[in-house]
DNA sequence: CCGCCAGATGGCAGATTGTGTCACATGGGC
DNA sequence: GCCCATGTGACACAATCTGCCATCTGGCGG
């Protein structure tokens, strides 16, 4: 959506406050009206360039093969889509940081970032549970417990990325290897799996 | 603040889009502007609500005593702050499954309900540092693997007491007993813990 | 070719929202 | 009493949204 992509644009020279909704519109070469047909306001404008990623995310998660165990699929996905040069050019990834940091910024950025999570969160609940009825045809999708589980696996997943990327993004780390995106979000998945989480958080210092 | 009170009381009983943020002002006794001193929107008004359960569950992990073990305390303070009666009283319950479900229902609440939640999962993170800190020393709050280890396990502790109360406020359970929120974030902590993960989830249909 | 429809867009008016600025009141300390 | 900090209100105005209608475009059947 180039709306968003003028958007982001204007946000990160000239700030949020100092652009109007009619400025975006005019960058994007739309009138103002129209604009407005796509979004409720200025700051939903950037809401696509968040969702992409999360899409794609998603997306590698749902066309998995039924046989491959989750937290292998979810790691997999983590690789696929968080890895510089594949699909997300290695340059836009400073890009990426600056966006997330522009949402960490203001407030109402930061509500349009945090439902974007969540939203991303009910697809990826949605997926889950696609893979489940077609391994375990007893899933009962009216059962509030069985519900309430799937929906907690998605958010567990999908903040194991979030984190690692609101991490990333704040600090100065490389986008690739130790301290990148994929990194710290396999850390996350496999921190889940051995959690003694009886004992703190933080037994061994890494 | 009563404020909030007035503004879900009217976002319920006439819908947030047929009421304005100048009612909100008069039904709350206060003049239009000091109201915009408060909240950047109408739509922010309710945060509060959605805010103070949060409130109460971070303050009471971060109360608990430095030797329990992290799961117990998440246990401990899930049925301290969620169990009818405690605190919140039980009529009230109801008051809580309409306000969750208004966020559901709208966009710019379910913006305000997932920044909210996002809000107390950095207050939750903050907790388990200052737990972190007491208990290990060593750790170490500039390492981007550590903060992010940390944000991550706010996230999934979060996100347990998150899932439970959206799912329940869904649907038209009991708040107390099974299928209650006490019960669902209970069961999403100890699903974590002997989650194989590496299955699918839903091993025993519970 | 023509008429027609559906969908996307733009223009315009006006209600609503959000903000800068100043004024007024209250209450506590010197 | 004076002063200052803080909370509140009034007014004007900029910016935000929205309803309604006109226009354009492309496809489709007659």
């Amino acid at each position: 959506m180039h709306i968003a992509r003028a958007a982001a644009g204007l946000f990160v020279r000239q700030g949020l406050r100092a652009t109007r909704a009619e400025d975006i519109a005019q960058a994007a070469g739309v009138a103002p009206r129209t604009f407005y047909r796509y979004f409720a306001s200025k700051e939903e404008a950037i809401g696509p360039l968040y969702a992409m990623g999360a899409q794609r995310w998603v997306e590698a998660v749902r066309t998995a093969p039924a046989d491959v165990p989750l937290p292998r699929v979810l790691e997999d996905a983590a690789r696929h889509t968080l890895t510089p040069g594949l699909g997300v050019s290695a340059a836009s990834w400073n890009w990426v940081r600056t966006l997330i940091r522009l949402a960490q910024a203001d407030p109402a950025l930061r509500r349009v970032w945090a439902e974007t999570c969540q939203a991303s969160e009910r697809r990826l609940a949605q997926a889950l549970a696609e893979r489940l009825t077609a391994a375990h045809p007893p899933y009962d999708g009216d059962n509030v417990a069985a519900r309430t589980r799937l929906a907690f696996a998605a958010a567990v997943a999908s903040a194991a990325v979030r984190t690692a990327m609101e991490n990333w993004a704040a600090g100065e780390g490389p986008s690739e290897g130790p301290g990148g995106p994929v990194e710290l979000t396999v850390a996350n998945l496999r921190a889940l799996r051995d959690f003694p989480w009886g004992e703190a958080a933080a037994p061994e210092g890494d």
